[in-house]
DNA sequence: GGAAAAGTGTCTAAAAGTGGGGAAAATTCA
DNA sequence: TGAATTTTCCCCACTTTTAGACACTTTTCC
């Protein structure tokens, strides 16, 4: 189970060492993906990603709407593989579309390593007063 | 059952030592997160957290709410293991979020144990006035 | 009062993270 | 087709952080 914060820096190649305690959890090689509208990438054990995903992307292709999320979430999602330093290469689009920098943030979700860029993340926080957390957590 | 109050202090690093007493209950390994807004942390056996999150953690993600409140909860918790001196290592995120320094108190608290700045506990406690306890005591 | 246990602080080796250089591969262009 | 350019990937070196060991102090308990 993943779970934690931990803030490291990507460099201008698109390289950004994952946190030590996550990678022995993920394999050698991993999933990265667009995660649905929230501004963050989304990392996966093959496996996981597997399992997760493979019901939506093999559903009947005779109707529209499921060809059309087979093709939203193939197209967003990428394997990669971790370098000698324990560093993933984030593909290009996928930096593009949530507009990472060099400052991320790597979030543990259980089954899932999130990755933010830190503005996103510290903002999302602020936002989220005291107030909002009870009454989130106490509607659960 | 964990119960009482502790005094210890926390180093530079943010090591702090478990009062024995607690020790040997909690196990090798504790998840420590932040306990709902109250302003301390909470130390769990790793049993007794996965037993009170992993339902709230693992519900369908296709729902943004779902997903946002299962990330408060993984951001803000991390797994720890005591050092030969049985003290854990509190994450530099979890300091800041309670304002964790030098002066700590150890509160057992049943389930949990609870890890309280110490000016925030004195504070609460003596804020805490007679009628203020009958009035919580009767409404339980 | 003394021995054992608990708590605290410091030092050091090892691990983790970061940045850059250059070879190999791929692509572009003449 | 082949040279030039760009991109990708691997390797090396440096810095920072972390985990463990050690030593000392304080407290507890007989």
């Amino acid at each position: 189970m993943f779970l934690g914060e931990f803030r490291n820096k990507m460099d201008a190649k698109g390289r950004i060492a994952v946190p030590a305690r996550f990678r022995a959890d993920l394999g050698d090689t991993v999933i990265i993906n667009r995660y649905y509208t929230d501004g963050c990438l989304a990392i996966f054990t093959e496996d996981a990603w597997k399992e997760k995903y493979t019901s939506i992307i093999t559903r009947p292709d005779n109707h529209k709407d499921n060809r059309m999320l087979a093709r939203i979430i193939t197209s967003t999602a990428q394997t990669t593989q971790f370098d000698g330093q324990g560093r993933i290469l984030v593909p290009a689009s996928l930096v593009k579309v949530v507009n990472l920098s060099k400052n991320c943030v790597f979030i543990g979700a259980g089954d899932h390593v999130e990755l933010w860029p830190e503005e996103a993340w510290d903002s999302l926080n602020a936002s989220l007063t005291d107030e909002e957390i009870e009454r989130i957590t106490e509607n659960h």
